[in-house]
RNA sequence: CGGAGUGUAGCGCAGUCUGGUAGCGCACCUGCUUCGGGAGCAGGGGGUCGGAGGUUCGAAUCCUCUCACUCCGACCA
């Protein structure tokens, strides 16, 4: 038990990391989309549904984020689904930065192609077998090193078109014997995968290296500090691996590691990814340090690379994996192109995922206190909540209207209050749905020409003039 | 897949042992009073009791079968 106390001390920390990049490129996709509560769908439940275990699968449950369907499936109710699609554009963003290029997969795939590389029956019951209309087996897809590959081998058969990395964002299922956890562990999730594909070891390296820097990004963009540890290859195989992981409590491994990952500079890595050098540096620093899940924990050598003070036990979610295979799958499948001295050259490969829907109970899991759940603004729903203390009153509709008008002309995505409810409720659905910052305003100040706007994560309020509230926002 | 549970109104639950035709809290609707941290009073709507079969004059309740979901374990992004 002593760890937790340890690590709650950090995840303080943690929670006032705030992502250091600028938006290069706003996520045109999810840019302001203002609502107004009472034309919003958000079924709200004031009590914890039983089946919930875990507090983010409490959350997204009570704030109306999701509603189960199946055992390990679920429908993306408005508010949840606008958070997953802001988690998937920073993925997307930082994959495209990295060099990386989208293509989507069909999520049903025909058998044929995982006979081809032995998966088809050692994939086990996890897969999710169809048939078709013409009785032709087919399949859920799980992953998609198979087609992927087959259509990199299809589309490149010289060095002069390498390297390559190619990645999609779309539904998975894998049949897990016992779904939990919400979406954290679900059968049917969004992943990100990417997977690359080199001319020699050394290119392939580089590869992976680039795709173990923009993890950090991606997930340092969403205000999570995810630390990298070096894993099991496991039944994928490979030659190097790396998890990443954020703290919970509910986090599905135990993680032991040096307290210096949250002294590193968690900023310096916004770099040249054609920069081998300093690509390769930046995965060196962040796993020189020691950390480990308890599969592949040594003790023995954490007590003898780590100082007593600094060593930090706890648990911790993956929300990402990466893989270097070298030629594991490339050979097998035949997969090779023409060197520049006219030789065969088998590809070396390396596969990367991100698991999409799962970061959205991860962050929560990471990022929320008694009343509700705690936003980082990357990800928020709404940036801020407007809340009409007196709906019905001229004066304060007419106030609201305005702030709500003008927020909306900048683009800033407001979930604005105007149910005719109870001050009390307003607040406590506001502080429950986690919005970073809630603007209120009500007859009392409205007297004096002013809003309180409070910081949902700190507590703290403020007195603005509401000729102030945009330029608060947009400065 | 082994073990343990649970299915009754949108959510949380009682009723089942001991059969007599369904109830409580929250939510929802109407009215009045309230109105800056989940108000009060009054009135009201909503349930094939997971499903099928059986026993019985009569089944939420007893019997048989079945489906779904949850938890513990093994497994996983």
């Amino acid at each position: 038990m002593e760890h937790w106390c340890r690590i709650s001390e950090f995840r303080c920390r943690r929670l006032e990391f705030r992502p250091v990049f600028p938006k290069r490129g706003a996520n045109l996709d999810e840019a302001g989309i203002p609502m107004r509560l009472s034309q919003y769908f958000m079924p709200i439940l004031r009590d914890d549904p039983k089946e919930a275990e875990i507090v983010s699968h409490k959350l997204m449950l009570r704030t109306g984020m999701i509603r189960q369907e199946a055992a390990g499936s679920y429908s993306w109710l408005p508010m949840g689904y606008k958070v997953l699609r802001k988690i998937e554009q920073i993925v997307r963003e930082e994959q495209n930065r990295a060099g990386a290029i989208e293509v989507l997969m069909p999520t049903i795939q025909p058998a044929d192609l995982w006979r081809k590389s032995g998966r088809y029956d050692a994939y086990g019951k996890e897969m999710l077998r169809i048939k078709d209309r013409h009785d032709r087996d087919m399949l859920f897809g799980p992953t998609n090193e198979e087609m992927i590959t087959d259509i990199f081998r299809q589309g490149v058969q010289s060095y002069k078109d390498m390297p390559r990395n190619l990645y999609h964002i779309q539904w998975k299922f894998r049949d897990e014997v016992r779904p939990r956890f919400g979406v954290m562990r679900g059968r049917e999730f969004l992943m990100k995968d990417a997977y690359s594909f080199d001319i020699s070891r050394e290119a392939g390296q580089h590869s992976y290296n680039k795709m173990f820097v923009s993890y950090l990004r991606t997930f340092a963009r969403m205000g999570l500090k995810a630390v990298p540890m070096r894993a099991e290859t496991g039944p994928i195989g490979g030659d190097d691996s790396h998890e990443f992981l954020i703290l919970a409590e509910t986090g599905e491994s135990g993680v032991f590691f040096d307290k210096d990952f949250f002294d590193m500079d968690w900023s310096a890595f916004d770099i040249d990814y054609d920069d081998v050098g300093a690509v390769a540096k930046v995965v060196q620093d962040f796993t020189s340090k020691y950390a480990a899940t308890d599969e592949k924990h040594d003790a023995a050598e954490f007590e003898k690379r780590v100082p007593e003070g600094r060593r930090l036990s706890g648990r911790g979610i993956e929300v990402g994996h990466i893989f270097f295979f070298g030629t594991k799958y490339s050979e097998p499948l035949g997969c090779v192109v023409q060197g520049p001295d006219g030789k065969m050259v088998t590809v070396q490969s390396g596969s990367y995922g991100i698991g999409v829907s799962r970061l959205v109970g991860g962050i929560i899991e990471a990022s929320h206190d008694d009343a509700g759940i705690i936003w980082p603004e990357p990800v928020a729903p709404f940036r801020i909540g407007l809340i009409n203390l007196k709906a019905g009153d001229a004066d304060t509709d007419a106030a609201c209207n305005n702030i709500y008008k003008a927020l909306e002309a900048k683009g800033i995505d407001v979930l604005y209050d105007d149910r005719d409810e109870r001050a009390g409720a307003k607040f406590g659905t506001m502080d429950l749905i986690g919005l970073p910052w809630q603007v209120i305003i009500g007859p009392r100040g409205l007297k004096d020409g002013i809003a309180e706007v409070k910081n949902r994560k700190t507590g703290e309020r403020s007195n603005v003039a509401l000729d102030q509230i945009v330029s608060r926002f947009t400065a």
